[in-house]
Order: C-alpha cells, then structure tokens, then sequence
DNA sequence: TTCAATGTTTAGAC
DNA sequence: GGTCTAAACATTGA
C-alpha cells in the first residue's frame, strides 16, 4: 500500500543517514528475488551507499560499484534504518514500525559497517528487493517490462491533460493507476484525487471537461502533499518511539471510509468493486454527470 | 475455508 | 493483428 507519498517518505529519510556507509552482509530468511537475473549479494558486498531515490513506486539504492539494489514494497513492506542513535523509515503501518527490528515480518537484513541495520519487512512477500547493475537499462529491466508514465510530482496539469486526452475511451481511476500513464499512483490516492474532484470513478475520460481534469490533477497533487507533509511529522514522532500508526489513512477522506459519512455532503462513503479493485466514493457528490450512455 | 489486498503480466476476447 | 479486458500470480491474516 505504500504508494509515491510514502515511498517518497522513505527515501529522503533514509538518504538522509545512508550515505557513505559500508554494506558489510546481508542477510535474509527467502528469496526477495536477489538472484533474477544473476547477480548475488557477493557483488554489492563491501560498496558504499552512494544514495537512494525514487521512480515511480520504486525505491533504488545506489551503490559506488556499478550496483544498485532496486525494491519494491508492494503491498506490506517497510524499509526501516536502525542504528543506536537513529531510526527512520517507514512503508505499511501494520505491525507498527517502532516493533523490536528485527522481528517476524522481517525478509532481509543489510548490516552496515558503522554497526547500523537497513530492514527490510513484508509481512505478504509480495515485494521484491532486486541487485542490477545501475545503468538505466538495467533499472528500467528490473523495474518491469512496461515503461513507466511520467512522475505526477513533476508534471504540470498542462502535461497531464495533454497526456490524458490520448486516452478517450479509458475510465478515469483505472487510467489513473495505470503505471503506465503516470507512475506512483495506487488505489488510495486514485480515490483521493477523484473525491477531491468531485469526480466519479467510472467517468470515461472523453466526457470530461477541462475544469474536471484540473480538478483531479490538483486533487492528486494535494492529496500527494498533504501526504508527505503529515508522513514526514508522524515520521518524526516515530523516531520518538511515540505514534505507531497513521503514516496515511489518518486523513484520507475516501479510501477504507467505506459506510462513513462523506466530509462534504455528509451521505455515506460507498464501497463498489471496479476493475478489479475497490472503488471508496461518495455517490451523491462524485456524480456520473457528463457520461450519456450508462452500462450499469 | 474463502476472501481480500497490490502491481504486473499473461491469456483470452473482440 | 492490434487493443483492451479479465484473470492469474505470489502470500498470509482475518
């Protein structure tokens, strides 16, 4: 469930106290996926962490050896740093982060020459921590094999509407979750943004108006910031050993609201499946208005 | 026991 | 033959 604002979360946290460290061994209890395309841990032993960054939902670690190490949360994982004076990260909230490291969840371990610990949790295993060699082809590889969309935080909504007006037939939400069309959006945020715009989650995107496609590009840009802002102070109380949920969620007004009145009109937040994932609106102000011909 | 959760990919439909 | 959708995958807690 981490998604662009909590991985972003991670990365910056994480650069802020990585850098220059030794990797001295790793360590883990099954297969994230190291060995898939034939490298091993014995080709990142021993590097220096020059720095991590982000594309798309994607973490990567770059070493000073021609390796980086690429990961992906998925659905429940953490990456958390812990040495005896620090200790930052963050990714799914469940178990809390401020848990005893290593515990149950934890996959692998990367020990640091200054006696610190990068962990890296998932209690599901759908994530994946790969070693590629760091030239861009390489990463994009590991990445997947469809190109990634542009990243939302850097685009303009002249650029997003350019972008979408090319796909005229498409739903919006599941447009918007397409990696594809734009990187690092996920079920949470796509429902954010629509709620924001006040738009409904099936709206084809050819029976939107300008104003609407603004609308939901500032919703996904504000819920995004929103995010980030609140990641990082609830990220601050985490390193006090204090607050052990609510990286997101806390303030999210649509998604996992389901039955909880809307913070606008007050009806009642809906749950209703829809390509494959569930869709959290509210059905009186995030109306189908625009879209003629309905199927359902 | 079955379901739900996610991003990505594959198989199948049009 | 290309495009789009539906289902599968990997895994575990509720």
């Amino acid at each position: 469930m981490p998604e662009l604002p909590e991985v972003t979360i991670v990365v910056r946290s994480l650069n802020g106290v990585t850098k220059g460290l030794v990797l001295e061994g790793v360590e883990y209890d099954w297969d994230p996926k190291f060995y898939w395309n034939g490298f091993s841990i014995d080709d990142i032993k021993g590097a220096k962490v020059k720095g991590f960054r982000r594309i798309g939902k994607v973490i990567i670690c770059d070493l000073n050896n021609g390796f980086s190490i690429v990961i992906h949360l998925k659905l429940t994982g953490q990456l958390i740093y812990l040495d005896n004076k620090t200790r930052v990260g963050g990714g799914h909230p469940i178990p809390p982060l401020n848990k005893p490291l290593p515990n149950s969840t934890t996959r692998v371990t990367f020990a640091f020459g200054n006696g610190g610990h990068l962990y890296f949790n998932d209690m599901r295993k759908f994530g994946w921590v790969k070693i590629v060699k760091s030239d861009e082809q390489s990463i994009k590889q590991a990445i997947g094999k469809v190109e990634l969309g542009p990243d939302p935080m850097t685009m303009t909504v002249v650029d997003f509407r350019e972008r979408i007006i090319k796909k005229p037939k498409a739903t919006i939400k599941k447009l918007l979750m397409d990696q594809a069309f734009v990187a690092g959006v996920g079920n949470i945020y796509s429902d954010e943004a629509l709620w924001r715009a006040k738009v409904h989650p099936k709206r084809v995107v050819q029976t939107l108006t300008d104003a609407e496609t603004g609308a939901i590009f500032k919703g996904l840009i504000d819920s995004f910031e929103l995010a980030i802002k609140k990641g990082g102070s609830s990220a601050n109380s985490f390193v006090d050993g204090l607050g052990e949920k609510g990286l997101y969620l806390t303030y999210a007004v649509a998604y996992h609201r389901t039955g909880e009145p809307c913070a606008r009109c007050g009806v009642k937040i809906v749950r209703q499946k829809m390509d494959g994932r569930s869709a959290h609106f509210c059905p009186n102000c995030q109306v189908l208005s625009g879209q003629m011909k309905l199927s359902s």
